[in-house]
DNA sequence: TAAAATTGTGTAATCGATTACACGAAAGTA
DNA sequence: TACTTTCGTGTAATCGATTACACAATTTTA
């Protein structure tokens, strides 16, 4: 059992006083050059580590950083944690990891429980936007922990955030559906609340206006992201009087579901019914039937994450930056909706 | 900006002591009963939170724990993860990620860093069994921290694992293969230096032998977990005198990239060929042509690790109790292999 | 009624590191 | 020689909470 080291140790050992040997330690210019090299090399010798607790407590930082996600095993969300963790390494934080599984009770206490354990700084997709009890963000700001939203932001004054054009991807999505010869383009959305979202529908909404198609609301359906619920939704959607021949779906589970569905009822893909779904999960790669769907770098979308934290961080406490990062969709067209090209 | 309330304050407020603070909020036995109320209203009313890094330094515990895995973006590590951050949740411990990127280099740094940030628990999935530098291992034990291994463990005194009994997986998955009719079984490998690839090689050997069919050294390929590692893999299997018509994988990627590569060639399957997968990954369930896979109930494995730490963790430090948990594989039939059943 | 036991709080040390301030010794300046 | 700097280190407070020990006040027991 090796009993545990402090500079108090090494300070006796060293008839010196722990002062000297904190101040050798931190490369403190005072310090003769003799008694640092002595402090430093007995340090080594006795297998001394800094306890990184009394060093927080002193500080007030932790070196730990907070991530709250809705459910960690989903390829998205893990990327982006891969992201926020490599570019952070190098920094010496540790990441933490929270998740709500949709759930704004257990968002807000994540909330606390992070602030609580004074970690310097909480990457967030949030999980709900009722603005009714924000009291948990207030205390996060109030405590002046920097906050960074990524993907699912909200709009709170003074918060950075890493998102990207949901619109555009929206747009592209629709606008390759039109040019693929599609007319009649249904549409699942989630949560309107959320702008990622209400975006994703009005960069659809706009495709459409813009290539002199008209709007029906009744194309438009509200899905949850899961196989099962994109398969329902299909179905409505066939019912209808004049059923759709494409759809953009704001999920890749929930375009899965519609493939199933529609293959089940003999209609061929592409050529009569073009599906796009969004997220680019690795699945919709792989399936022989390839998924045409808009990427949204989760990769990338950490790091940056993780870069505006770095600069925030750095900066006194007065001064407030508010960055809000965009980065661009890109569409992944494959065997789903192109009917030509591939 | 609301400055940070300590038990200090509140004493000072009710002209009483900080220990007596402490002691109300604590509930201890020894206080009045109405100090105990005025001292808890009085917190409250000046939204006093504890410090906890003042407490981790006091009582040298961090309620954090540490998680190492290879990356995290893979659907079994979330999972785990997953599972392992549900468990913990309710008994307050936060979980701190790492990842090792399969470097050795990686992982013993990962180690020191959670050590010196004096988690109270590391769980992981070792990167590599390389014998010759275990001084980061050492240093974990005899820091006295738990120490627990899944999935991919390591062979140490003391230290306790959750694995899935490979083996067994390795066999049943042959065993199948064999039923439908296959003689001609080769075998995709990993690093053989660790168990899980060791022992499913060896269910699968058993399973051969079991049932009268001889093994051939030549039909068993080390592979990488990748797509484009499969293919090339399947295509040295094609060159051989007598090619074989199933394939067990010890790798859902890989097994992936071998019936690309046999589609390719028109060979059909599961009537020519049969091909089982390793890790029930969510796309071998998604594909049209569905890949038999064996599953390792990853949440359930996350969960059973976080519960062994916990037993660990309130035994006295002398009694160490080593754990060996071996859960169930279950095998998921799928297209890819079933000539008969679908 | 005196001694003993109990109750409730205060005092002060502790966890381990950092750092403002003080101060003696050495060196530099006039 | 006397005075000012500079250098290197020690002293002690601090971060915020916990807790062994002490002790006065109260209650119980004989």
């Amino acid at each position: 059992m090796s009993e545990k080291v402090t500079i108090y140790d090494i300070a006796e050992k060293l008839n010196i006083t722990a002062a000297t040997v904190s101040r050798a330690l931190n490369n403190n210019p005072k310090i003769k050059e003799a008694t640092r090299e002595l402090v430093i090399k007995t340090a080594a010798a006795m297998n001394y580590k800094q306890n990184k607790l009394a060093l927080a407590l002193k500080s007030g930082r932790s070196n730990n950083i907070g991530v709250i996600v809705p459910r960690i095993d989903s390829n998205f969300f893990a990327s982006v944690i891969r992201g926020i963790e490599e570019e952070l390494y190098p920094h010496g934080y540790q990441v933490i990891i929270c998740q709500t599984h949709e759930s704004i009770k257990r968002e807000n206490e994540n909330l606390h429980t992070l602030v609580d354990a004074q970690v310097d700084g909480i990457m967030m997709s949030v999980t709900g936007v009722s603005n009714e009890n924000d009291s948990a963000f207030r205390n996060v700001l109030e405590k002046n922990v920097p906050l960074i939203f990524f993907d699912r932001s909200k709009h709170i004054d003074g918060v950075s955030s890493v998102t990207i054009n949901d619109f555009k991807g929206g747009y592209l999505a629709t606008k390759h559906l039109i040019d693929e010869g599609c007319r009649n383009i249904a549409h699942f959305s989630g949560d309107q609340s959320l702008d990622i979202f209400k975006n994703r529908f009005l960069g659809y909404k706009q495709a459409l206006l813009d290539n002199g198609i008209e709007f029906k609301e009744e194309y438009v359906i509200y899905t949850k992201s899961a196989v099962d619920a994109g398969k329902e939704s299909v179905d409505k959607l066939l019912q209808l009087e004049t059923p759709p021949d494409a759809l953009f779906s704001s999920s890749d589970f929930a375009a899965l579901g519609a493939i199933q569905e529609l293959k089940e009822r003999n209609i061929s893909i592409p050529n009569e019914f073009c599906v796009v779904g969004f997220s680019n999960e690795p699945f919709t790669k792989f399936m022989e039937l390839s998924i045409t769907s808009v990427d949204q770098s989760p990769l990338e979308m950490g790091k940056m994450s993780a870069r505006v934290f770095l600069e925030q961080v750095d900066k006194t406490d007065t001064i407030k930056i508010e960055k809000k990062v965009v980065l661009a969709p890109e569409l992944h067209i494959r065997k789903s909706s192109a009917k030509t090209n591939f």
